[in-house]
DNA sequence: TGTACATCAGTGAACGCGCGTTCACTGATGTAC
DNA sequence: TGTACATCAGTGAACGCGCGTTCACTGATGTAC
């Protein structure tokens, strides 16, 4: 039964894979190894070839969704960043999201070998938003005597409230009308603090060009 | 072995206070029928005398957890609950902190049922918040040309972001500068955010008059 | 008010179940000659 | 290049454990007379 030593990395891979979106949609104990390791094609004995522990391949999965998500938001306008991340899609597709947005709860009772990949993580997107922000040009009708924060500030400030309102609309109960409600109205003040604190906010269209993950398969 | 009814009801809301702390602290799945029990003084088997099944302990402790968050605020000037909220004392006890910052990614999971209490208790939250914006003289500076937000998004965008900042402050390690960035970064922000956007935002004392439970008993 | 009996909160053993992990085994792959 | 053997990825049964829940039992409380 032995296999390739490619294969067996492919199927490494698959099972971080499986378990990067498991693990979003449903909690590090909503996913059972057994359970992985079927999704994967295999049989759960197989499990310790290729980890130490569940706890290993917790670790491993969620550097790769935070890379994952950083990699999706690069690059992009941090307005359109916005509006994917307070979206419908991603509220309804924890799966395909931000580990930060499903799994920061939990994160904080990890062991602390564990925690600190979630905290690089976090690190990570920070240093990312910051780079977006510092990378854009200082907004025209911004006056002298109001310094805009510091691009890090900024970026703090804007992840931490989208997490909060990605994570509070998901704790919604589905119908109601307060989950949109949170996403849309956080969505215009985070636009709102993009464009400096003098602006009164011209309005943006709604529409999110950043999808997260297969659009098709939400869910929710 | 039969006991008063006033007794009994003693024991009833002493396993919801239990609970309500333990959840919080330990998540839903963190914590056992059993544990709870036993903490309460009592024995396992009893439990069913008391809740048709965990879930609805679930529920219970967490209509409590909300009521008893929105009256610790209740009352006080917005800018002292930010302080309090976003302060490490409440990062640093969650099982006598805020629900929506320690369960909001659990409650995502929950059955409908149970959901909708949570649910109802941010819908709680919000709407203290706004009653207490709305109580606020209107900053004096604000000129009339920037009509500050409604004070129910204001209270929207506010709660989001206390939740997220505490919820990603939780999720680094514990002795990461970032923890402690993300509470301040994000504690001024919803000071300046406060004193309207125009307002340049005087330096305030970052002193909490308000405090998450008992102060000595920090535990992170 | 006093007595007889039904009620029921609490006890502790037991249930079935799913979990993470271990292990003896298989047989194709990788390697040493 | 060809052969013999060690390696090891995958299999599936089994492990101990803790969980939520059930149940027969106890005896003090509550109630009907």
């Amino acid at each position: 039964m032995r296999i390739t030593k490619e294969k067996k990395q492919e199927n490494h891979q698959r099972i971080v894979t499986i378990a990067a979106e498991r693990f979003r949609a449903d909690g590090f104990d909503g996913v059972g190894v057994a359970d992985l390791m079927a999704q994967a094609g295999l049989t759960h004995g197989g499990f310790y070839n290729h980890f130490p522990s569940k706890e290993a391949l917790v670790a491993e999965a969620l550097a790769q969704s935070f890379e994952e998500t950083a990699a999706r938001y690069a690059g992009h306008e941090v307005g359109a960043v916005i509006d994917a991340y307070l979206s419908r899609a991603h509220r309804d597709a924890p799966g395909q999201g931000c580990p930060a947005a499903a799994l920061s709860g939990e994160a904080a009772r990890l062991p602390a070998e564990t925690r600190a990949v979630f905290g690089a993580g976090i690190a990570g997107l920070v240093a990312a938003l910051e780079a977006s922000l510092a990378a854009r040009p200082t907004p025209a009708a911004t006056p002298a005597s109001t310094p805009t924060a510091t691009a890090r500030a900024q970026a703090i400030g804007l992840l931490a409230q989208a997490v909060g309102a990605v994570m509070l609309s998901r704790a919604c109960p589905d119908s109601a009308d307060l989950a949109d409600e949170i996403l849309a109205v956080c969505r215009a003040q985070c636009h709102a603090a993009l464009q400096g604190p003098d602006q009164p906010g011209a309005p943006r269209a709604a529409t999110a060009p950043l999808s997260a993950g297969d659009p098709g398969r939400a869910g929710r």
